[in-house]
DNA sequence: TATTGTTATACTCTATAACTATA
DNA sequence: TATAGTTATAGAGTATAACAATA
């Protein structure tokens, strides 16, 4: 028992502490992963819900993910430009931009995007066996329902580390 | 089922994706809760830290936390300058601050970050019961485990938003 | 010369605000 | 005038590099 753990009720790190913890971590490892897609997470994120909801515009989409358009910009400009993902002007309405994977874009997402995410979730969950993952993944669910989050969609994406 | 789903096999989201989300979650609404406190994530860290390990240097606590020690000066600076947490020249070598917590500080630990820290606690995990926050617990404690991720210690504490 | 802590600088990411075009 | 998208600018946070004190 260490100096603070006489004065302070903090005997083990809280639930919320780990998941925290492993957040984080499950986050950089998955940066790390993609870096060899030359991806970074927000592009992974910004891909998958193209593919998810195509033809929403981008007003649609930054409101989605809770970002202002103007960041998502960029991030379409490179995809656009690396032929993954196409801007559609609207003919009735010539202000909007709906957005859908390419050919390519879906071909990358189910040979290269897809099957980094199922190695990764393996890689975070190696010390459990499939009944725990299971219990684990209800869990999860569980939370994610209770506290309203959207499915498929978070913030916490991190950047890659030198 | 939508049009990705046709065509790439992510049915649900995986469970580190759900780790990653929640976590995010939980460190964005920890941040929130402690602006209450005027602190800042990466201080509350470092406040724990020295109280649970004191009297370390700053390049030792800079190691733990994997950050530069560059980093660390500002923080000390406004904890110090709070009354929270003491820098202690070591007589033997003048080059090494030692870090302690002061009085005041471990009482602000105790009656203020300690409380926050058991409700954000208890806001993530609300719709979960007591044993299942148990199995959660549990198992979140073998990933980290497995993982050799550092105990009570983790790079991902979010800043917070508008 | 090597190390601790500090200060100065630069870089990355993101958000805010100004701008263009369409309506 | 209002909206979609874009471009330009600024801010927060962090890391890298230069510096002073001590060994």
């Amino acid at each position: 028992m260490n100096d603070l753990d006489r004065r302070v009720p903090w005997q083990r790190p809280t639930t919320a502490f780990l998941l925290a913890q492993i957040g984080a971590h499950a986050a950089t490892r998955f940066a790390q992963r993609i870096a060899g897609l030359d991806l970074t997470p927000p592009q992974a994120g910004l891909l998958r819900l193209v593919g998810v909801q195509p033809g929403q515009s981008q007003q649609v989409i930054a409101r989605r993910l809770g970002t202002p358009p103007s960041r998502l910009v960029l991030l379409i400009d490179d995809l656009e430009g690396r032929g993954l993902v196409e801007r559609r002007r609207n003919p009735d309405d010539r202000r909007h931009h709906a957005l859908y994977l390419t050919d390519k874009g879906t071909a990358f997402m189910r040979n290269e995007l897809g099957p980094a995410g199922a190695a990764h979730d393996d890689d975070i969950c190696a010390g459990l066996t499939g009944a725990e993952r299971e219990k684990l993944h209800d869990l999860l669910t569980r939370i994610t329902a209770q506290q309203e989050l959207t499915e498929g969609v978070h913030p916490g994406y991190r950047q890659l580390g030198p």
